[in-house]
DNA sequence: CATTCACACTAGCGCTTGCTTGGTTGAATG
DNA sequence: CATTCAACCAAGCAAGCGCTAGTGTGAATG
């Protein structure tokens, strides 16, 4: 068994998986279809995840990270007043959203389905994500650029993110960016600098 | 094979059904799981359900129906402004998300595994319900108290409403009501009657 | 040239799954 | 009082499940 972490192929295995976990759910995905679609035999699966549940928590684990890069990559790029932070923030939740598409479907989904190990160490990846959001979301308020609670105006917009993947077609007229900065409009009541 | 709609007794055994399947999620949920639960053996079950599938479907159409007739009394009860609709639609709709919670969190995360028959069907209901939800959002924008796209918005507050099954405490401070009146107040601009 | 190592294979074990079958109840109906 | 019928049970089948054990490669390493 191997089952190191940084191995390319296990890189691409876990694509693979995502893709299968989002088409399929994690429980209806057996090792046998994971196999096939990676080329291999079900058996050899077990060289590179030491079983099933680690191939969730490898997928959901990969995704949360680009989410987590993206984000601080946009907060460091963008300017600093609240307004041009929010519109950041907004629009690198859906890039990565969009992009690492199954992975965080399969986040949101299959969540549950991660034993307790691995849901204390994602715990803490998500955890830092959303401490990003609430830092950007003060920033807001203060500047009295979105109206209400921290804490409730931070869930309502992850709410209508994250919702997106239910909808949003990526085919459509619209574009990611679109989508964020129409969300900051709505939320946005003073000096909106759109 | 009884298979009527109708029963009381098919109806507690959809309620205990809901139960199981936010606990455990629908997959991981066994017809002798749900027989246990129900205080009858697994063969049993399938005197009141054609399949495990149909049972899936009953949980689902009973919350989506308790929806619908919520929303439109809410409606139905209000005075006829803009506003006072949307408050009463965001109210109504957390009031069925938390009471009827059960059937509304499996509708949401296990909708994908209804079979074609059973989706289709049920998409009927929902479109329903969110036709009630654009028709409130139109008013809304009409008379400038939200800004946007009326396909956007409705998403947006769908998103941010659904999403408080994911983190609403029924035993915290805040009451539904509170939360959906924070909402408003957070998308509206200018009359906000509150 | 011997050894190691990542990667893959074959074969199958032990268990659980959804669902079926054939039959038994006890209350209601005519 | 014979019949019906919803509701339940015991037993089990066929299929599929995650995972393991033991083995075979061809390329890189010493």
């Amino acid at each position: 068994m191997n089952v190191m972490n940084a191995s390319p192929r296990r890189k691409e295995l876990t694509r693979l998986a995502a893709q299968l976990f989002v088409q399929e759910g994690f429980d209806r995905t057996t090792v046998r279809m994971l196999a096939q679609e990676m080329g291999i035999k079900s058996g050899s699966l077990f060289h590179h995840f030491r079983d099933k549940q680690e191939i969730l928590a490898a997928v959901i684990e990969e995704g949360t990270e680009n989410a987590l890069v993206i984000a601080r990559d946009a907060l460091a790029r963008c300017d600093s007043s609240a307004s041009a932070r929010l519109h950041a923030m907004a629009r690198a939740h859906l890039e990565t959203l969009l992009t690492d598409r199954n992975a965080h479907v399969v986040a949101l989904y299959e969540w549950r389905r991660l034993d307790t190990e691995a849901r204390a160490h994602l715990s803490h990846l998500r955890d830092a994500y959303e401490a990003l959001w609430e830092e950007v979301i003060d920033e807001a308020l203060a500047e009295d650029l979105v109206h209400g609670d921290r804490f409730l105006v931070s869930r309502f917009v992850m709410g209508a993110l994250n919702w997106t993947v239910r909808w949003y077609d990526p085919e459509g007229t619209r574009t990611p960016d679109e989508l964020a900065d129409e969300l900051v409009a709505m939320i946005t009541h003073s000096a909106s600098t759109r």
